[in-house]
RNA sequence: GGGCGAUUAGCUCAGUUGGUUAGAGCGCGUCGCUGAUAACGACGAGGUCGGUGGUUCGAAUCCACCAUCGCCCA
């Protein structure tokens, strides 16, 4: 005899289950066990991208780690190996922000003064502030990750990892010092994060919009055959800005090659009169800029032949370098593509120093100053009429205040045909409010643009979910690459580990004992944080190396955990012999915001680190271990959560949705299963709690009570579940179950291998739900009721256990908890020689020799059938326990009504009618309606698809049937053309036959007679009184094992001979060991109700004994 | 301003290569059913398939433009 087992109380609640499971796994080490468990297809390597814990959990948070926890249960289930190495992101600017913040301060200025070894020490410590939240978070959903060896990125083996990183590129030239232009905040003269400038947009900036006049050099004009010899009045070239201020940088003007440009007699200024000037722009640009100004076009030219064009500066700045440069190259028209004709004049004024940095490289104009990086003007800056000694008049003025005094100053010259203002929009720095600068700096960068080829070539591989990825947001950023600026000016993060010697030349060192062995020191403890790290110098071959004050962006330090997780080093050992294994990801799984952070910084170093040394490319030093590849192969990349209203969540609006509310109210597993379910991972997911507790109940109460169902009747039973009849044996309803849950182990396996949980998910609820719960358990409850133990009650209980079990098994990677105790109970309970936990077993294989086509085709038309059925019934006014003489059915082929033939029962029973008739598919019975089979005949006939649907519904439907019934063709009159169209060019669809009831839909038609005889009536009464005394034993707070004594006391004499008639009927399905006429007394129940024509009055007292009536 | 994605019933979502009457669940109303169920079934109300134009015999589906939302970039 099996152990019992466990029953199902109807008012479980799953937080409660979901504790004790937890206990469990922590008892039994479950989650280790699954990582020492056999792995015979190997490892599965999946990677964490690392949170940060300062914040605290959010619903997102439990979205991306339900779906990384997922996969790798799927794939160990699957028999691989699947390691979970947890990470922490620790540095970075939210973290430096939250010190700042602390402390009251907002520049760099002012942690430089607080001092970087307190400041940093903050930092450290801030990072793990929310530590605990996490953790808790992490073990109420189920995320199985290694903590306890999480990799984390303040570490020193991990920076030392990211220092071998570099300094494989450095060695390879891809890590180099350049320029770089950047926002700019000179308020704190910090560079500004691309994320803080976002913060900083303002859309309704009000600038200033002048239009500076830039003297030409006539002389080389004529030299060109661009203006007469008799032509004397002054030639400018007029340009655009909104920044006066860079004009004194001002080393060139653009313009574009294949445009027309006119030379433009008119006044000097806009508003002025007569044609004493000659000023050059875009022809197109002419009216627009001129406006009511009186104006002519004398003559134009190309922008091309413009290229070469000397002018003289507007102003002078501050010139870079020698100023040999200045003669040579600067102050003269130089043609490029990026010249818009969208605003402006066509003429482009170009400092390269502000903005312009790579126009001004590609035609090597040299550079000018005009501001320096707090902003003030610098003493340079001066008129070019104004005396050159001392200081500009400008010194020291702020940036944008110069704007007008510059603007004024060339009025007053001549040299400003007009001036306004715009409103457009402008970052300033998100705290003080002050606007930025666009500035070039020098910058260390990887040359990630020479390898743009090869990044494509390696995303090209990559399996993207959803895939339109691959060659949407993330190829096309991928095609648009440029170099990856690596340094920051910041204090919390790893350092760069490039030290410059006095003569100028760059050491970049790749680990602790390289900087020891140049130092000439033990540096073991040293910490490789600011301000430390910038104290150890060195000198070599005489020249003295101090490092560069730089960190490094954060996103290089995560896209390097797949080598600094282990602390690898570019050796052997144990830290290459990990890498190996886990080398590069089956598996990532991120939010969409990742695209050119995390995913951008693992597929960069990846595809570098690994270059074969094909195309002229330096070869990586991870070339051997996986040639050309992404650090990953398959990626999830998921929407955003917002919330009831579709707005973002945020702190401030006030609607953050705490995860642990949910968790405590629906659970981990409805919480997990409805961010799979509800919407594709990628859609961005108004998260409501409404809709988790619709989960809980949709779903897992279903499935729960499907359990407790069969654990209620098993228990009493105790059916010998090892010897059930082989499924060949068994009801075509037991093998149509089977075949069906075979085929949703074959869909689920496919899509969970696709990466895809959603329908995975989706197509469990709808078999739970649709087909387990309400037809196969609801069609069968008679036959666990029956309380013998006879091959078809062991069938059914076999097959109800078997689908539970292989369901339960189904469902461990996305509600582990609910699989679990699930397991436990099923499983566990019966064998203990089974594994100990559903997450040690092996995932379940489908049997194809399983698998009925056919059967399960028929299955689905006897519901489309029932469906219909039952609409007709509830049309005809007669409830489902009077019985009904006949259906007639009619399908749409002779193949599904021999199906629907081998299922007949099923439909009598569920409909509750005597008798079944199958109408023939074109039987004469009926008439029809014609109608063309589009997708047959739409690309035979074309335009004429109008003039056959009206020859079709001028033909009479019966006609049509007999020709369709005789295999004969149908002939009609198309437009005077005689076409011949066979049985499947046509749809017939039947009208309802006379004197029934009748519901028709898509070829499908359920009829009912609904003709009454005295005895149906009579079967009818009994039915309604077998209703009434379980209710009655239901009141009387009996089990429904339990056996009773009934008194049934009629009156009236239909309803009387009724249940005389049918005494024994009822007696067998209230469980009555006795049925008197009279009332029994005493009774537990005592109650009279109206019935048929009289009413009963049912009164009921236990029985004698415990058990079943056999 | 640019790129990518989304927009289908009050809500959450399906909708196969363009094809006949655009579906499901939840919620609401009516009726029915029920000794596993926190359920279940039928019917009803609820849809200009974001908008406009185009291609086509035929468009939720293909194309163009626009609008709104999200993310990224500027």
């Amino acid at each position: 005899m099996n152990a019992p087992f466990l029953e199902v109380p109807s008012d479980l609640h799953m937080p409660d289950v979901e504790r004790d499971v937890l206990a469990f796994w922590k008892r039994t080490r479950i989650f280790a066990r699954t990582l020492d468990k056999p792995a015979p297809k190997g490892p599965w390597v999946f990677y964490e991208g690392p949170p940060t814990a300062n914040g605290l959990p959010g619903v997102h948070h439990v979205s991306a780690r339900a779906f990384k926890d997922l996969f790798p249960r799927f794939k160990t289930m699957q028999g691989h190996r699947v390691g979970r190495k947890g990470g922490w992101d620790t540095h970075g600017l939210p973290v430096e922000i939250a010190v700042e913040k602390q402390l009251g301060i907002t520049d760099k200025r002012q942690v430089e003064d607080y001092g970087i070894v307190e400041f940093n020490r903050l930092c450290r410590e801030i990072v793990f502030s929310n530590i605990k939240d996490w953790n808790a978070l992490t073990d109420r959903i189920a995320y199985w990750v290694d903590l306890e060896d999480a990799y984390v990125t303040f570490e020193n083996d991990y920076i030392e990892s990211c220092w071998w990183v570099m300094k494989a590129l450095f060695d390879r030239g891809l890590l180099e010092e350049d320029y770089r232009t950047t926002w700019h905040s000179p308020s704190s003269n910090t560079t500004l994060a691309s994320h803080e400038v976002s913060l900083g947009y303002r859309d309704d900036t009000v600038d200033p919009s002048v239009f500076p006049l830039f003297r030409a050099d006539e002389d080389d004009l004529r030299a060109r055959g661009l203006l007469g010899h008799d032509e004397e009045r002054p030639v400018a070239f007029m340009a655009w800005t909104t920044t006066p201020w860079t004009l004194p940088a001002n080393t060139g003007l653009a313009v574009l090659p294949h445009a027309t440009y006119a030379f433009v007699a008119g006044p000097e200024r806009r508003g002025g009169s007569g044609a004493s000037a000659l000023h050059v722009l875009a022809a197109d640009l002419v009216s627009s800029v001129y406006g009511d100004t009186p104006h002519e076009i004398v003559a134009t030219v190309s922008g091309s032949e413009l290229v070469g064009v000397r002018y003289r500066p507007i102003m002078h700045g501050r010139l870079e370098g020698d100023s040999e440069v200045e003669g040579a190259s600067g102050w003269r028209v130089v043609g490029d593509d990026f010249v818009t004709l969208d605003d402006g004049t066509g003429v482009v004024h170009l400092a390269p120093a502000y903005g312009d940095l790579e126009v001004g490289r590609r035609h090597g104009l040299p550079t000018a100053w005009s501001v320096d990086l707090t902003g003030q003007v610098v003493s340079e800056v001066r008129p070019t009429d104004h005396d050159a000694g001392g200081d500009g008049p400008y010194t020291g003025i702020w940036f944008k205040d110069a704007d007008a005094a510059i603007t004024s100053d060339l009025d007053a010259r001549g040299a400003m045909f007009a001036s306004t203002t715009i409103t457009h929009t402008y970052p300033f720095n998100w705290r003080d409010g002050k606007p930025l600068m666009n500035v070039v700096k020098k910058s260390w960068y990887i040359r990630t643009s020479r390898f743009r080829d090869q990044l494509l070539a390696t995303n090209d591989a990559i399996g993207w979910h959803p895939d339109h990825v691959r060659t949407g947001r993330f190829g096309r950023w991928l095609e648009n690459n440029v170099d990856w600026a690596l340094s920051r000016e910041r204090f919390w993060g790893a350092p760069l580990p490039i030290w410059q010697g006095d003569d100028g030349s760059f050491v970049c060192v790749g680990s602790v004992a390289e900087l020891a062995e140049a130092a000439g020191r033990d540096l073991t403890g040293l910490d490789l944080h600011r301000p430390y790290v910038d104290e150890i110098t060195f000198v070599r071959d005489g020249v003295s190396y101090r490092r560069l004050p730089y960190t490094v962006d954060v996103w290089f330090e995560s896209g390097a955990m797949p080598y600094a997780q282990w602390h690898f080093l570019g050796e052997e050992g144990a830290a290459a012999e990990a890498l190996e294994r886990n080398f590069p990801a089956d598996f990532i799984c991120e939010a969409i915001d990742q695209t050119r952070g995390w995913f951008y910084s693992l597929h960069a170093l990846g595809t570098l680190l690994t270059h074969d040394g094909s195309a002229g490319l330096p070869r990586g030093p991870l070339a051997d271990l996986a040639p050309n590849t992404s650090a990953f192969k398959n990626v999830i990349v998921l929407g955003h959560i917002v919330d009831e209203k579709g707005e973002k969540m945020s702190k401030s609006k006030g609607n953050v949705v705490d995860p642990f509310d949910v968790l405590d109210a629906q659970g981990a597993d409805a919480l997990r299963w409805y961010l799979y379910a509800s919407s594709p991972p990628e859609a961005t997911k108004r998260f409501s709690q409404a809709l988790v507790d619709e989960t809980l109940r949709d779903f897992f109460m279903t499935l729960w009570h499907t359990t407790g169902f069969f654990t209620l009747y098993a228990n009493l039973d105790r059916p010998d579940l090892a010897n059930v009849p082989g499924v060949a044996q068994r009801p075509a309803i037991d093998r149509w179950l089977v075949s069906r849950v075979h085929s949703l182990v074959r869909d689920v396996t496919a899509s969970l291998e696709g990466f895809d949980a959603t329908n995975a998910c989706r197509a469990v609820r709808d078999f739970v739900v649709d087909e387990l719960s309400n037809w196969y358990v609801r069609r069968n409850r008679r036959r666990f009721w029956k309380g013998d133990a006879g091959p078809d009650a062991l069938a059914a209980y076999g097959t109800l256990y078997e689908t539970l079990v292989i369901v339960t098994k189904l469902i461990a990677p996305m509600a582990p908890f609910t699989s679990e105790a699930l397991y436990q109970n099923l499983v566990r309970q019966q064998d203990e020689g089974a594994p100990e936990s559903v997450h040690l077993v092996d995932w379940p294989t489908f049997d194809a020799a399983l698998l009925d086509e056919e059967l399960m085709r028929d299955m689905a038309v006897l519901m489309r059938v029932v469906e219909l059925g039952r609409s007709a019934r509830a049309s005809s006014g007669h409830k489902v326990r009077q019985p009904l003489p006949e259906v007639l059915v009619r399908v749409r082929s002779a193949e599904e009504a021999r199906g629907l033939a081998r299922l007949e029962d099923q439909l009598a029973d569920e409909l509750n009618v005597k008798s079944v008739r199958f109408l023939d598919v074109t039987a004469d019975f009926v008439d029809y309606t014609v109608k063309p089979n589009l997708p047959l005949l739409g690309k035979r006939f074309g335009k004429r698809i109008p003039a056959l649907r009206a020859a079709l519904d001028a033909m009479d439907g019966r006609e049509v049937a007999r020709l369709v019934r005789e295999g004969r063709p149908i002939v009609l009159d198309l437009e005077g053309e005689r076409v011949e169209l066979d049985g499947a060019a046509v749809l017939l669809d039947a009208r309802s036959p006379e004197g029934y009831v009748a519901v028709e839909d898509r070829g499908y038609l359920a009829a009912l007679n609904t003709a009454l005889t005295p005895a149906l009536v009579r079967e009818g009464t009994m039915r309604d009184a077998v209703r009434l005394v379980q209710d009655a034993r239901k009141q009387a707070g009996l089990a429904v094992s339990d056996r009773i004594v009934l008194g049934l006391e009629t009156e009236g004499a239909e309803t009387g001979a009724a249940l005389t008639e049918y005494r024994d009927a009822v007696a067998l399905e209230t469980l009555a060991t006795a049925v008197q006429a009279g009332a029994v007394a005493p009774a537990l129940v005592d109650v009279r109700v109206p019935l048929g024509d009289g009413s009963v009055r049912i009164t009921l007292r236990r029985a004698e004994g415990e058990g079943r009536v056999d």
